[in-house]
DNA sequence: CGAGTTACTTCAATGATAGAAGTAACTCGA
DNA sequence: TCGAGTTACTTCTATCATTGAAGTAACTCG
C-alpha cells in the first residue's frame, strides 16, 4: 500500500490513521487482540488475500504495532503479536464495536462480543472520564479546546464550535 | 470504492468499518464534527481529490452517516452535515486522537485538540464505564464474553482469552 | 515415499486513486 | 454588459493497489 501523508498532519487522527493503515490492519488488530497469532489463522479469519496480508503485517511490524517472533526452529516458523503500542489500540476497536452494535452494522441484532464488569456482570460502555476521580463526565460539560500544538485553523474552528454549543 | 463484505460479517467492528469506508471517510467525519460543512472547505482541509471526495460523500449519504442539504436557491448549493448516526462516531475519532497523541503519531509533541471538563478544566480520557454508576472500571475487572450472537469461533477464542488472563 | 502443514511469493487481471483540467450556474463590481 | 470570482462538482488518464489463483520451500508425520 502506498503511504501518503495527509494534509493536516498535525492532526492526531490523521496521524493515527496513517500509522494504522486501513481496514485490513484494524481487522488484524482485532484478531491479534483476541489471541490469534498465526498467519494462516489470520488469513482465514479475515478473508484477506495472501499478498495483502503479508504486506500489511510487514507495515504493522515496521510501525511497531505488531511484532514478528520466531516460535520454533525446525521448520522455521514465526508468529505475530501486538506490541504495547498495538494493544493500546483497544479503545479504537471498542469504539468501533460499540458503534457497530448500536447502529446494527452487521445486520444481525445480537452482538457477538460483550464487554462486562467481572464483578457485577453489567455491560460497560466507553465514556469520557476524569482520570483523577474515575467518573464519567456528562456530555454538556465536555469541551474541545485548542491544545499547545493547535494552528490558526483549528483554533478558529474550535472557537466557532463552542459558540454553537446551544444549538 | 468497491464495497466488500468481509468474512466474519457478524463482527461489529468489520461491520462498522464497512459502513464507514476508509480513512478519507473518517477524516470527513472529523471535519464535519468540527463544524465544516462545505465541499470546498472539506476538500482543502483534508487534501482529498475531487473525484474521491464526491464519491465518499455519496457513500456516506447513502449510509445515513452524512446528510446533504440545500442551503440556498440561486445558485443551487448544498452542504453536508453529520446525521445522528454520524455524530455518534465521536468515540471512534476520540479513541484515534487519544492513541495518536499518546504514541506521537504526528511527529509533533503537542496535541492540537484537548478534551476537557468545562467545570474543572481537567483533561478527559476514554474509559470503560458502568453506565449505571457512571464510574470507570479498572482493567482487571474487564471481561470479554460471548454475546447472544456469538458463533463457535468467537466463543472458543474468548474462552482461551479468559484462560490466559494471568499472563 | 507421499500427503500434510505453515508461511509465504509470484502473477495477470481488475479496480481505485491522484492530480490536473474542465464545466455549469450563478453573483458581484465597474 | 463584461469579466472575474465562487461553489460544487465531472471527466480524464496514468499510476498504483488489490484480488484470486497458483506455486514454492522447508519441513513433519505415518
Amino acid at each position: 500500500m502506498k503511504q501518503k501523508s495527509f494534509a493536516g498532519m498535525r492532526c492526531s487522527i490523521a496521524g493515527a490513521l496513517n500509522l494504522i493503515g486501513d481496514r485490513w490492519a484494524l481487522l488484524l488488530i482485532r484478531d491479534l487482540s483476541l489471541g490469534l497469532r498465526r498467519y494462516d489463522d489470520l488469513r482465514e479469519s479475515i478473508g484477506i488475500p495472501n499478498a495483502t496480508l503479508t504486506e500489511r503485517l510487514k507495515l504493522l511490524v515496521a510501525r511497531n504495532i505488531v511484532e514478528r517472533r520466531q516460535y520454533q526452529d525446525r521448520p522455521l516458523r514465526f508468529e505475530y503479536r501486538l506490541t504495547p503500542r498495538g494493544r493500546d489500540l483497544w479503545k479504537v476497536s471498542t469504539a468501533l464495536r460499540e458503534w457497530g452494535d448500536r447502529w446494527n452494522a452487521t445486520g444481525f441484532d445480537a452482538p457477538a462480543v460483550e464487554v462486562v464488569d467481572r464483578l457485577t456482570g453489567r455491560k460497560l460502555v466507553l465514556a469520557l472520564v476524569d482520570p483523577k476521580t474515575g467518573s464519567a463526565i456528562p456530555r454538556d460539560r465536555i469541551q474541545y479546546r485548542p491544545g499547545p500544538g493547535a494552528d490558526e485553523t483549528v483554533r478558529k474552528l474550535l472557537g466557532e464550535l463552542n459558540l454553537g454549543v446551544g444549538k
